[in-house]
DNA sequence: CGTCTATTTGAATGTACTCAAAAGCGGTGG
DNA sequence: CCACCGCTTTTGAGTACATTCAAATAGACG
């Protein structure tokens, strides 16, 4: 699925880094390829490894207490995932991570991280960023789910992904519109007649 | 309303600069107050100034096609706020922030930030911790919007936010949950009778 | 006290939901 | 190649929750 010589540095595309930065780079991080289907992260656990994802689809969800399940995150390629509450605050796992396509990551658990930020700014500049954007990315969504009616939040997010479908059942979006699986078979037999 | 005295180092509690860094500092911030009901950014103003709150409150709304309020955040103390996709990207506002209550702030602009954040990396750290903890608060805030039903996001909200009803109307509050002022108001009165 | 704004109430409407059942799709094995 | 199985999507009918619009009440402030 992936060049197994690829080297971790991969990750941080367009920066280079001295020897030392280098080897560091490469003790912190860990590459994992998983299997469609399998779970990362469950509720309780503790919620120390963060997901950077170079190829496949990983999703964090939540099943509440009435057993719906929901999504909070979608992570694609060259965007991380992990349950933050509990990975920022060192506490254990309020939702799930999962693996929906076949995929290749770069994990990292908190200590290295802080660590790998310690010893070279130019890291964590560069998650800094990331970061920014996917912060950009949940404003905009939550001005999305607050103000558009299901119709038009499917249409930004088929917009906004337009791969995932390879990757997602419908019923992984419908739970990350916050609508049920009918809703949305009928939202998408409305738009298909027009 | 607050001391004159206080030095623009405060916003960084607990952190000590060297000359250099506190001069720095003290260049790229501008300390503002501002008077409830003042609008600092409007749709399709530039957005390349971030606001840092010491007192008071602000939030970030837009209006959509229908002429409907969204309140996508609140800042109170200690809490930074900005349109984020246009500060992010150097595009023009899609959002706007209001004063809600008289506040104090100190504000920094893009160019600026990206300056301070190369000149010293602790303070890209500081502020590093701080995004993280917003988006933990958006991921949760997220999920409460996908999974519980209306009165339980107030519940939320009030337990979250406690002393925040002296600054927002209840209509801020509404157009925060997702809701309407009527509907909030039922609940209201619902929560009251039990 | 009067004015402006904010909140509450009521009645009718609408959008999305629930539950149950049917149809479609994809893979496996005979 | 077809038959079967499990999983996903679609369809239908009834329901629930929040919305809309309009009007009444309550609060805040000069």
């Amino acid at each position: 699925m992936h060049n197994d010589n690829s080297k971790t540095t991969e990750i941080f595309k367009d920066l280079s880094f001295t020897k030392k930065e280098t080897e560091i780079i490469e003790s912190v991080f860990r590459k994992a390829t998983y299997k469609k289907g399998t779970q990362l992260l469950q509720v309780n656990d503790s919620a120390d490894i963060q997901y950077y994802v170079q190829e496949g689809c990983l999703r964090l969800y939540h099943i509440d207490r009435n057993g719906k399940d929901h999504t909070v995150q979608f992570a694609i390629k060259d965007w991380w995932i992990c349950d933050c509450t509990a990975f920022f605050t060192e506490s254990k796992a309020i939702m799930n991570i999962e693996v929906i396509s076949d995929s290749m990551v770069y994990e990292i658990s908190k200590k290295d991280r802080d660590l790998l930020y310690n010893q070279s700014p130019k890291t964590e500049s560069f998650f800094r960023k990331k970061l920014e954007r996917a912060f950009a990315s949940f404003q905009k969504r939550m001005l999305g789910n607050l103000s558009l009616p299901a119709k038009e939040r499917y249409l930004n997010f088929v917009k906004t992904y337009p791969n995932i479908e390879k990757s997602v059942k419908n019923y992984h979006i419908a739970s990350f519109l916050g609508i049920t699986t009918e809703s949305l078979s009928r939202i998408r037999k409305e738009l298909s007649n027009s």
